[in-house]
DNA sequence: CCCTTGTAGTTGACACTGTCTACTTCACGG
DNA sequence: CCGTGAAGTAGACAGTGTCAACTACAAGGG
């Protein structure tokens, strides 16, 4: 009994789909080829005619999230101010982290596939980070040169990224830090990365 | 035919032993129970009487790496300048994170088991934390409530473990960052560290 | 002394997984 | 009309964690 139709790529588009939904549903150890398989009523060999392997499944999925990652960055409230907007991608970035944990961890926590073999998920970090080289790179104060740029971006995303984590993982919870220490965490954090940076003291 | 007989727990100890070498040597993912049964000749199913399953071996192992950590830590060569002390203690840090990825991944990467069922987990854990706050409390600032004094561990452990992972990772890879850019990252970063702090200047 | 009890280890099974190979279906272009 | 290639199916294989049932054996109580 042939199945109903479905356009080409149509196929790979559902997997991606509900990869994505069971990621979020159930995390990236619950995911597996078989699985998407058997949601969309197909056989458990069907994917692999649109992906070599689960690692290039996940590649695609960790592009897209890149993709949505770098998104909801550019979609952060703007500010003619250099330094409130930077203030205002952190808080974004961890607003990110907060809503989407999952692809959070996708990106940046779970082990990946050798990016070397997967041009396309490169590319999309690249973008992301890009957007954070620019956001440095406009703060006022004086030349700078683009590697010392470079190196505060790698700083600023080394705190938030590494605050990000803990906050997401059960690192917190491993070592029993109290809640209380963790609510005010985001926004000192963000007020000490300007401070190190050398932005003009905030609000009182 | 009777094995050669094995104390009580030495099995155990044992099984410890030989996953530890197996995560060492090609990384979590390739920890199975019965590749560890497989390297020490018992049935696949031996391990099981001292694990009741493949989370509290991990939990054990984690366990010891924390102490294993936090034993680096101290080691670190100490000063009676509590800015230097602390700094050591970021570089000792950093060392520890790159001469061991594995085991740092497998304490702060992985996808871990519950530590709330996990206790002894746990309390390494804590106690790894502990020496990082009681260096902060340490540093002459005037007095600090012991909550502050949380809050900037956290932000040190932070700025020090997202970098870690950042290096450590694939990420700076993902992103195609220049060798060259993370070279200096890590005193960079301490220096950093210890200027959000309110650390007097460093030599010139 | 026997007999129970508990522990450590064994074998066998089950339901999963990713991936390989071989087969079918079917639209399209010469 | 006929091949050709892409998409989907079916079956197999080795690997996994885990459950259940069985065996060997040392220790201890009656």
């Amino acid at each position: 009994m042939p199945k109903p139709k479905l356009k080409p790529q149509d196929l790979r588009e559902a997997c991606l789909a509900e990869a994505a939904a069971i990621i979020e549903r159930d995390g990236l150890e619950a995911l597996s080829l078989r699985e998407v398989a058997r949601r969309l009523a197909v056989s458990h060999q069907a994917p692999y005619k649109h992906f070599a392997s689960r690692d290039h499944l996940l590649a695609a999925l960790v592009a897209r999230a890149y993709a949505a990652f770098a998104s909801a960055l550019e979609a952060r409230p703007r500010s003619s101010d250099p330094w409130a907007d930077m203030a205002a991608m952190g808080e974004a970035y961890f607003a990110y982290a907060r809503a989407h944990p999952r692809q959070y961890r996708l990106m940046f926590g779970a082990k990946l596939p050798d990016p070397a073999d997967h041009p396309e998920m490169m590319r999309e970090a690249k973008a992301a980070f890009g957007l954070l080289e620019k956001a440095i790179a406009a703060l006022p104060r004086g030349p700078r040169s683009r590697g010392a740029c470079r190196h505060d971006a790698l700083f600023v995303w080394s705190t938030i990224h590494g605050l990000a984590t803990i906050l997401l993982t059960d690192s917190a919870q491993t070592i029993a830090m109290p809640r209380a220490a963790l609510k005010a965490a985001e926004s000192e954090a963000l007020a000490r990365i300007g401070a190190a940076l050398g932005a003009p003291a905030g609000p009182p």
